[in-house]
DNA sequence: ACCAGTGTTCGACAGTCATCGTACAGTGCT
DNA sequence: AGCACTGTACGATGACTGTCGAACACTGGT
């Protein structure tokens, strides 16, 4: 069984919970940004297209098990979408859903902060 | 005694700490924002002119060391100006400077949220 | 079937934070 | 002088949160 199958691929994980950006209350959006790990996650996801990524190429200054509790936290603030490949759970910023739910916060974000 | 007297009537109370909008972190403003009090607080702040509403004014479900706290903190973020006026103290809410640092934050946060 | 790689879950821990009650300090008024 | 009002400072407390280590589960290849 070798197939190139995409469809049907009996997978035995369980998918990853999504919220929709529309689904998101303004105070579950700014608590998700409020944390320097969380924003260096969505800044460097954004410097790279969609899907490319997958969660072990960040490179953030915690272990496996907080990183993976950080991406749960993004994706239930409707700021990013994880898709199973293979072993690999690669993920896309929601740019577009995003920024139509809260204008202007996602640039303000990956803006270049001076002030820092 | 003292020489170095200001200009108005000799205030023996404490200044309070500002911080402009402009030296203030992300992280710090997005922190200040993602508490429900402080949103409320923001709020309130946006519906009344300048020097209108002193610190009692406000009904948030907190006593009032809780709200004194709160203020600090919006304060720190470059989002309440205060000024003393008798026993009181009267807020202003620094629209155009901190919308200035970061555009559109403090509109998604006035904004009527459908989803709450 | 084993194994290396990837990611989640669990329990535990430490640090932070929001809150309260109380005490304290100014201000203005009588 | 007192007094009422306003706001802050302090200490304590309970809750939440970010982190880790270890165990577990799934995938794909050897």
């Amino acid at each position: 069984m070798g197939m190139l199958e995409q469809a049907e691929g009996a997978s035995h994980r369980p998918a990853p919970v999504h919220t929709h950006p529309d689904e998101v209350p303004l105070l579950t959006a700014l608590s998700a940004l409020a944390d320097p790990v969380r924003i260096q996650l969505v800044r460097e996801l954004a410097k790279h297209p969609a899907w490319a990524l997958s969660c072990s190429n960040f490179d953030v200054p915690v272990g496996r098990a907080a990183k993976s509790h950080h991406f749960a936290i993004l994706r239930s603030a409707g700021l990013v979408e994880q898709r199973d490949q293979g072993p690999k759970r690669l993920n896309r910023l929601r740019r577009e859903e995003f920024d139509a739910r809260f204008p202007g916060l996602l640039d303000l974000t990956l803006r270049a902060d001076e002030t820092e």
